[in-house]
RNA sequence: GGAGAGAUGGCCGAGUGGUCGAAGGCGCCCGCUUGCUAAGCGGGUGUACGCCCAAAAGGUGUACCGUGGGUUCAAAUCCCACUCUCUCCGCCA
């Protein structure tokens, strides 16, 4: 959420930001700065007007002679005065309301580092690592390699739940176990991170500090009765983990976390259809990370250089993109994607996605830090990344390391976990 | 699922209608004292949103004692609903 005051002071900044995004996002403004100043107003009067009844009414209870007629009088006039500043609270509280809905509705500014552009075909390339390999046959698409070894079924997982499902055996299992543990590891003994294991159903409340609701509730799968929701990413518990709270330790806070994510993938029908890319349910290790906001950048980089080990040991060639205005996520103030290699479709495809909130989610979930003792506490800055997406990764590693016999090689930082240096049928 | 107890400031804890943003203690900060340490003495120490001030400092107003509503001129205190925590019983991975 965007600073209320911060919009009504810089009407015209923050226009010309969001236009950026597109123009949907600059129209989100539409009508906020009226309502703002009848809120202004309506607290203005409200508060002066209460000052005045608090007064009397004191005045009121050292009142000598309390049967006397001036008593009634003066008692009868202040039943009257707080009827009125209760009619002028309610309208004040519709007001508030009504700001917030709306302000919970508008995106984040991008930083003034993002690129301009529309869609994806704007991102800016800023490294590429590895080299995608020549390959002397020609290489499978992974669900032609994850059938033919027998370690991935998508025709039983459809009968069990649906499409974009998965059930991997055997060795294809162990291969998902091996590189969970895997990350786990690089970034808990590595990297610094300590883990947290979350819920998986999360409330309303937590999702709005996030920012997944209240515009996109249709990309998420909710449990009625008790009107959960199943965690898209492990971003949303973590980062709320810490909500209404003020860090009193020092910063950053730092949380690397395993979790399945679950994605309706509304609107995204006739999208990579075939095979394990786009899944309703897949796992994740999440990091992210509670900073002070003078160095939020340098935590960005950082946080996007943790993600990249992983795909630097695992020796999967991939490439870092800042995505252009027109890209970026509802919440993200700047987001580095990365995107691995992937042979079958001769393409970088992503594989993390790592970003800056600044202190967008900080205001919506209200987490805050003292910058020294007693010292007023300000809004942290939030950042997270995934470290990366497993599924995505058993996929990449199942196409760039295939062998012309339909066998893959498990790259040397992998095998103590996985038990093994090659997959075959 | 059944029965009971509770929710007050960073923490502990007092407070059953007005003088309560809230006693007292702990912790923390500043100063004094002090060979060092410890102890002692004095003062200070919540958050949010307004207003005044060029700004900072400071001043000032309103709200907040789990959440929401109600009674009352006046609510931490009385009433109602809800949430959460704890204890016991039952069930259960």
């Amino acid at each position: 959420m965007l600073d209320a005051k911060f919009v009504v002071e810089n009407p015209e900044q923050v226009r010309q930001a969001l236009a950026r995004r597109g123009p949907a996002a600059a129209a989100a403004l539409e009508g906020l700065e009226p309502v703002a100043a009848r809120r202004r107003a309506l607290l203005r009067e409200t508060e002066d007007r209460r000052a005045r009844l608090k007064t009397a009414s004191k005045s009121l209870g050292s009142f000598k002679d309390k049967a006397s007629p001036e008593f009634a009088r003066l008692r009868e006039q202040l039943r009257a005065d707080g009827d009125g500043i209760k009619a002028l609270e309610a309208k004040l509280a519709e007001a508030e309301t009504e700001l917030e809905q709306q302000l919970l509705r508008v995106p984040n500014l991008p930083h003034a580092s993002v690129p301009d552009g529309a869609d994806s075909a704007a991102n800016r390339v800023e490294r590429t690592w590895g080299e995608p390999r020549a390959f002397d046959f020609e290489p499978q698409a992974h669900w032609d390699l994850g059938a033919k070894l027998g370690i991935l079924d998508l025709e039983r997982a459809a009968k069990l739940s649906g499409p974009r499902f998965a059930v991997l055996l055997g060795a294809g299992a162990r291969l998902e176990r091996a590189l969970i543990q895997f990350m786990l590891d690089v970034h808990v003994r590595d990297h610094g991170y300590t883990e947290l294991m979350p819920p998986y159903l999360v409330n309303r409340a937590s999702m709005t500090g996030t920012g997944q609701l209240p515009k996109f509730e249709e990309d998420l799968f909710h449990v009625a009765p008790q009107d959960l929701f199943l965690v898209p990413t492990a971003e949303v518990p973590v980062t709320n983990f810490h909500a209404d709270e003020v860090l009193e330790g020092p910063l950053p806070v730092k949380y690397a976390s395993f979790t399945p994510c679950f994605r309706a993938e509304a609107g995204s029908y006739g999208k990579d259809v075939r095979g394990l890319i786009r899944q309703h349910q897949f796992h994740k290790v999440e990091l992210v990370k509670f900073a002070e906001p003078e160095k939020s950048f340098d935590e960005l980089e950082s946080l996007t250089r943790d993600a990249e080990a992983i795909l630097q040991r695992l020796e999967l060639p991939y490439r870092v993109v800042t995505l252009c205005a027109g890209d970026l996520g509802f919440s993200a103030t700047k987001t580095y994607d990365l995107e691995v290699w992937l042979p079958s479709q001769r393409t970088y495809r992503e594989i993390s996605s790592c970003s800056s909130f600044g202190d967008f989610q900080a205001r919506r979930a209200k987490i805050r830090y003292r910058p020294g003792k007693g010292e007023k506490p300000r809004l942290v800055h939030t950042l997270n990344g995934s470290g990366l997406a497993v599924g995505r990764t058993w996929l990449a590693l199942l196409e760039n390391h295939q062998q012309a016999d339909g066998s893959i090689r498990i790259p040397e930082a992998l095998r103590p976990y996985f038990g093994g240096d090659r997959l075959s049928a």
